[in-house]
DNA sequence: CGGCGTTCTGGACGATTGTCAAGATTTTTC
DNA sequence: GAAAAATCTTGACAATCGTCCAGAACGCCG
């Protein structure tokens, strides 16, 4: 029957989707080196075989995790960009939810940025790393812009520097709330430097 | 003899140092999780069990080799602040230099950044990653300084900050450098970008 | 020269890794 | 309901890892 019978592809996806959602897990606590697909399998309800049953090897299973995890990531900031109604609303709300995102997902962020070191070495990972950079540069892009918009001016620097300048510091953030014992500290000082630094990126 | 006696402590770290040496050639190729203990002696004049004679394990000679390499890092640009007569000036030359060190020593800088991802799972790396990020902040800082001095005006954003910005934006550059199949590009943009960003963070 | 401490070698160890394959189990199809 | 296809389990594999160690080679001093 055509409306009970499930695609075979979509079933598979299926699959996938769900050991992507076991192994992120072991992922974000190990990292990618470290996370063997035993300890991956051992940590979930699945078998180390039916890891590989799914996908080819290691690198494939690792880039479709961070795939499937950065695909709900880019609309993180979304609902503040349309919610806002001035420029100073926007920069506090987005400030926020920069902080809210390393306070829910810090060992998620972390794999993202061990992955993205791991490119720079490991040449198979390079396509899939570039392709989620873009779309975080776009949703860093949309943010920027509506803020100036709100406040009736224009972006003065172009979209890749200021991705840069904003993963720069929230990987700061990161690394510091991660690192430090006073974690509440590094929050305030991203909460400060965003609000420091947007207003700098408009005229 | 006082004279000719060699302090045994120094030439346990003369070697040391030989060491680091080799070993930061296999460690920026390959990067920290793939390079064994086995590979880094091959690609030497040593052998491999000399390794954990000068070094307890893994982790203590990459330290060592990263602080060692970082040493040398953190004076780089001393000479472009010192030199520079006017604030353009300093900022074509220091952008210049960070290109230049993108193209020379690319292994170099993706093995760092490889090191600060691990200290986020790996708790016993935080402490050295931890004191050198402190040393290229102020690194970079003297430059900002001395670039706001030059033209007469003052920093507006923290030290914090500063370094969050301009090492978002190389390693951004080194990304694309290294992954990119037009490495100019990365290059022309990282120049662009910096003489853009910088005069941003000057009142 | 002989003894001794330092330096260095190369093999061996157990543990772990990614990968694979043969068979059990379940689901689908006719 | 039987055949076929898929899904999944389990155990095994060769390779590689960090680590350790017995002993060779070395330099130094009495």
């Amino acid at each position: 029957m055509a409306t009970t019978r499930v695609n075979p592809v979509d079933k598979h996806d299926v699959r996938r989707r769900a050991l992507a959602e076991s192994a992120l897990r072991t992922l974000g606590e190990l990292g990618y080196a470290k996370a063997s697909l035993r300890e991956i399998a051992t940590n979930s309800e699945f078998s180390h075989g039916m890891v590989h049953y799914y996908f080819a090897d290691k690198l494939e299973l690792i880039v479709y995790c961070v795939r499937y995890y950065k695909e709900t990531c880019v609309t993180r900031y979304d609902g503040v960009v349309s919610a806002s109604q001035s420029a100073d609303e926007l920069l506090d709300a987005f400030a926020a939810k920069l902080c809210e995102t390393i306070v829910d997902e810090a060992p998620m962020h972390r794999l993202w940025y061990d992955l993205r070191a791991q490119s720079m070495f490991e040449e198979s990972l390079r396509e899939a790393v570039t392709q989620i950079d873009r779309t975080l540069e776009s949703m860093i892009w949309r943010v920027v812009t509506r803020y100036a918009e709100l406040g009736g001016r224009a972006v003065t620097v172009p979209q890749h520097a200021a991705y840069g300048i904003l993963d720069g510091v929230f990987q700061q953030a990161l690394l510091a709330y991660l690192g430090s014992d006073a974690p509440e500290a590094a929050l305030d000082a991203l909460r400060s430097e965003v609000r420091t630094l947007v207003p700098l990126l408009v005229g």
